[in-house]
DNA sequence: CGACTTTCTTCGATTGGCGGAAAAACGAAC
DNA sequence: GTTCGTTTTTCCGCCAATCGAAGAAAGTCG
């Protein structure tokens, strides 16, 4: 109903941050003149649009231009690494006003992990970028985020983790609503609603770090599968012959580009001679092979470049299976840029059937180190936009549980709206 | 509007082929009894919903019975294959009530392959079992189709077809709505409406014969990808050592399990001196390898079970990308049954790395010989349930072009509805 | 300076769904 | 058998929300 269409022009004012006229949102929205002005002067008096300024006349009126106002609250993302915590403070067009990142041995300290994003979210509230209201806080974790117990993290993977109720703790410690999702997820729509996948309505997001996962957009949202783990690109196979990989599997993609067998291979080198300049690092980091790869190390180069094509495979794989118009690369392995890009695009080519697979775009995320804590904070917005009622409603009842899908089937009417 | 309701209620009296009264359909479709009194008037007094019987009391009123009227209209299906052309004629609720199948040079004789639809449409719709009018015509075609240019087969793939405007063509010969979508498709959508895939929203079907071809429903839709191709499974690696493919790589799912594969493998085996009951057989088929594997010959059951440890590597990696609930094989080599799936089956355990990827089920699909041409059939029902007012078009505007995607912005309202 | 455009608002009119009342049709209890 | 309660279905008035038309506002253009 009428909350419905509000929420379609918030979203193509927020889209366009440039501002847009009524008259170009009802164009836009496919909605009446009259309609569009009731319900921008709703969005007005609720703080959402503002008017900007008057633009110049195109041969008639001149129209006043709209704009989303992204100064209304702030948002707080936070991504739970596997060896570090970062948050991200960000306002309501997802730039980030403020970050920081701190070392941590999440998996294994939960209590203290919780104490600490307690403590990054009281410093981010008082912070002088903080403006307005604080909507909401979300959480990116290291895990698959099931849709039937979405507060309950995997103990499998995260075994200390698993009598943890996040979100609820954190919603108690906080007060604001909490949205939880897998850290792929969140870089998948991170780059959805701020990076390279703005307008395009089917990408894939791999994150390349310690582990590999990648978060699909399909149709403009979050896919996530049958039991919310879709995305673990981690574990297809390139390689029969590679490497083994911790989940007992010989070739996996993980097994051959996460950080871990990155490490591995350089340990390798170094230990039978080759010369590098990455001998002799103590505590030798992703990092650290990816800043020499760009120092021109040979071998550091030759490491990436080899993750470049593997991960070509997977994601030829990927094109073939999925047919994403573009493919993007995050994670700290990404930091590489072209040293890992331009094998992993000759891989691509080499292996795609189609023109149109062939002519997929493979980039790297433009979002650098905050990608996954800006992905959080895009959780709380992209929620919002979908549900205005969440901009009014600053308390109120539980912590939003699940990684929220917008219903598949949409109904008008129905009984009790608020 | 009123009419996405009517679409909704339709829906759920097709999807209850037992009945509904108007007091569950009120309570499944979430809307007041009123509305749906008012509603149901107006599709029964299209003859869409017809009162079947009355229904012992619960305690109260006995609920009156509503059933789809299936026999309103009747849909023609028509499946395009590498070697022959099969088609179905079929009631509003999938079921086949007539079917033939005759071999064809399809790839090679558009003008015969057109010619010989046309035919068979005409057969079909002077069958005794063709009760009511015709609802449309749906055509799977073998090769991808692409939204931007739906009425236009890939050259790559059928360069003789390049030219022809299949759907407009048999529209102009038919003068009815046709509906055009790769055979995968068709496949998969047949599982979501009458086969293994009813009531399960994210499943993927891999159609396994002369190519390896999948249909993904996300989300309750068909999904295409960006350019339409998404499904080409058949050409993902499975084992980089592997057979060399017709597309010039090494090791493609389909050139370790298409029909080609099989048998040259077969051939291989015979001229290696290996002692079989296919040795001898003039023309070998797919379905000659298939028939003698049930028969017990060690040399088919063992090509066979080949062909499922190579699939299970295919499902495995979709399963990890994309986590479908289910995954329904079918394609003349799924006639092989559990000689095929139990390795398949096996393979998928092995390489799952998660343990809803492992509980994943995978099936064969139940719809036999004619799974296809039920697809294509079903085009035909999806559009028309998703779009009631082709119930009451007949004829009017062009052929339906595109693969017909359901919207993915849903506006209330809007300027000119019919 | 008037004609024309474009933007935006105001004002009925219409659509369509909802809630509640009422009718219909039954079971159960006394 | 009467009465009461329940469930199903319909009828009626109300309300929300959108649209179209008309008009006001504020320009451009010749």
């Amino acid at each position: 109903m009428r909350s419905h269409n509000a929420s379609i022009l918030a979203n193509l004012a927020w889209a366009h941050a440039e501002g847009i006229s009524r008259a170009d949102l009802a164009r836009d929205a496919g909605l009446s003149a009259s309609t569009v002005s009731t319900i921008v002067s709703d969005l007005m008096a609720a703080d959402l649009l503002s008017s900007s300024h008057i633009a110049p006349s195109r041969g008639g009126r001149p129209p006043v231009v709209l704009r989303f106002n992204t100064q209304r609250n702030y948002i707080i993302g936070v991504e739970m690494g596997a060896s570090h915590v970062a948050i991200a403070l960000c306002d309501l067009r997802g730039a980030v006003l403020w970050s920081r990142s701190i070392h941590h041995d999440v998996p294994n300290d939960p209590p203290g992990t919780l104490r600490l994003i307690g403590e990054l979210v009281d410093e981010a509230k008082v912070r002088p970028e903080a403006q307005g209201e604080l909507l909401g806080l979300g959480i990116a974790v290291p895990c698959p985020v099931d849709g039937q117990t979405p507060d309950r993290l995997s103990p499998r993977l995260l075994p200390e983790w698993a009598e943890v109720r996040l979100a609820a703790q954190l919603h108690h410690r906080t007060d604001v609503r909490v949205f939880v999702d897998n850290d792929a997820n969140c870089g998948a729509l991170a780059e959805a609603l701020v990076g390279a996948g703005q307008g395009i309505s089917d990408f894939t997001f791999i994150k390349v770090a310690t582990g590999v996962g990648a978060g699909h957009i399909v149709q403009g949202q979050v896919y996530r599968g049958f039991s919310g783990i879709a995305g673990e690109i981690g574990h297809t196979t390139v390689d029969a012959n590679g490497r083994r990989c911790r989940c007992g599997l010989k070739g996996c993609l993980e097994a051959e580009i996460g950080s871990g067998s990155v490490i591995e291979q350089a340990h390798e080198a170094i230990a039978g001679g080759r010369e590098t300049s990455l001998a002799g690092i103590a505590e030798l980091t992703l990092a650290d092979v990816v800043a020499h790869a760009k120092a021109g190390d040979a071998l550091a180069r030759e490491i990436i470049a080899d993750a470049g094509s593997h991960l070509g495979v997977g994601v030829a794989n990927l094109l073939n299976l999925l047919n994403p118009a573009r493919v993007i690369i995050g994670g700290r392995l990404s930091h590489a840029g072209d040293l890992l890009l331009i094998p992993l695009r000759e891989t691509v080519r080499d292996r795609a059937l189609w023109s149109s697979v062939e002519r997929a775009e493979v980039v790297i995320s433009p979002l650098g180190q905050s990608q996954i804590a800006i992905g959080a904070a895009t959780l709380v917005l992209r929620a919002a936009l979908a549900d205005l009622s969440l901009f009014w409603a600053s308390e109120q009842d539980a912590p939003v549980p699940a990684p929220s899908q917008v219903s598949s089937i949409w109904r008008m009417g129905g009984r009790g709206r608020g």
